[in-house]
DNA sequence: TGTACATCAGTGAACGCGCGTTCACTGATGTAC
DNA sequence: TGTACATCAGTGAACGCGCGTTCACTGATGTAC
């Protein structure tokens, strides 16, 4: 009685079961397009998904636990991508092309979980904006260690380089921004907001040799 | 408005009129401390600010009415203050310095404004988010002229201003969400995210001098 | 000055609606033998 | 191999609740004369 449609060969309870819970977070995501997690009910992703709202908790105890399942869809291969990006410590320029390239990428290709993502980091005290800041440090995190490796950073504090790649997700987090406001399809216009983030980024990091962190007390 | 002689504890049908919306707007502002705006419902508010829902209507047509006034109130003083802590262009150190310490007292005095627009601004596609953006957008372009003044951005173009502009925006707003995740009455810590906040404008301001915009293109 | 009328912020009943969650159920799929 | 039983994804009725909005109203304040 599955809903997904395939009248084809038998498939397994299993594998159908797997086929309505993707029904549900991709039903899910296509009403976050345009409004927020919070104002999102129970019964509207059931009924988008073509199920009877009482079955949703078959796959899902809530909505929350779902949401928290799209920020994972979000981030799974991203990371990782971003990671392989730095892998060659050579020049920041080479590094913030293949960056800022990877993340358009996987932003055009799944806009609506960035949208998702971006809007709700900070929407509330809830579980979604909690893995979602979770999720956030653990970019920031890999991207201090890589920075680390580099010349004129080796010798800073933990605290500073921390710092820095703070400032640089935030900065990238931003980038995810203007690709969403750009209207689809507008590669001129992609391609400005690409190339304005790889100046921002080159803002952040042209300065680093020259900066030498003062005395701790300010 | 004609004026009575009385002092008296009378006060006119306009005045009771205005503490009322008043009402309203802190009644909205002390829900929103710890949810979305989008969850919040007009029924609530007007119960907590102590009148009836109906009666909700006599000050604002609609919610998303009143959202926009809260932005209003966030941003009414800040703009003009954030200014005048740039008006003799002297060294960066001196504008750091004091951009992030009234920004840092502005947010302490209120906090749950800041937080209000802090969750908003990328919470969705209503008016209340619109507003917010437009408000941002003129601290950027504040910020732009007055940078435009500096002895190595003279030269500038203007869109590369502005991005800077937008960078420093954003570093300021990460500052805000850092202040409103620390734990209030904990000066030390304050003084740890005062002094990082400093210290991330210092990060993006140092390599001004060595930054040359490369050719248009790429 | 006092009186008569207008204004309008706030009231309270009523409406239809979508919400999350409960419950007993159905019937196809899976499994033991 | 066929049969009997277990599992469990999905169904549909039902519940009590808070929602935004309408409407006719009340009664204190304001104003015209």
């Amino acid at each position: 009685m599955s809903t997904t449609g395939e009248p084809a060969a038998a498939v397994s309870r299993q594998e159908r079961k797997q086929r309505t819970r993707q029904a549900l977070l991709d039903a899910a995501l296509e009403l976050l397009a345009e409004r927020g997690f919070a104002s999102l009910s129970l019964r509207e992703v059931a009924k988008h998904a073509g199920i009877v709202p009482t079955a949703f908790y078959r796959h899902f105890s809530s909505m929350e636990e779902l949401g928290i399942a799209l920020v994972e869809e979000t981030t799974r291969t991203l990371r990782g991508m971003l990671r392989a990006d730095r892998t060659e410590p050579g020049s920041y320029e080479g590094m913030i092309r293949a960056s800022v390239r990877t993340l358009h990428r996987q932003v055009r290709a799944n806009e609506d979980h960035f949208r998702f993502v971006t809007r709700e980091r900070y929407a509330g005290t809830g579980p979604v904006s909690r893995a979602i800041a979770v999720e956030l440090r653990m970019f920031a995190g890999d991207l201090a260690v890589d920075l680390a490796r580099f010349d004129y950073l080796r010798a800073w504090p933990t605290e500073d380089l921390q710092l820095l790649a703070d400032l640089i997700v935030t900065a990238m987090i931003a980038t995810v921004v203007d690709l969403l406001e750009t209207r689809p399809g507008d590669s001129a216009a992609d391609e400005r907001t690409v190339s304005a983030a790889e100046k921002r980024l080159r803002m952040i990091l042209v300065g680093v040799p020259q900066w030498r962190p003062p005395s701790r007390s300010t």
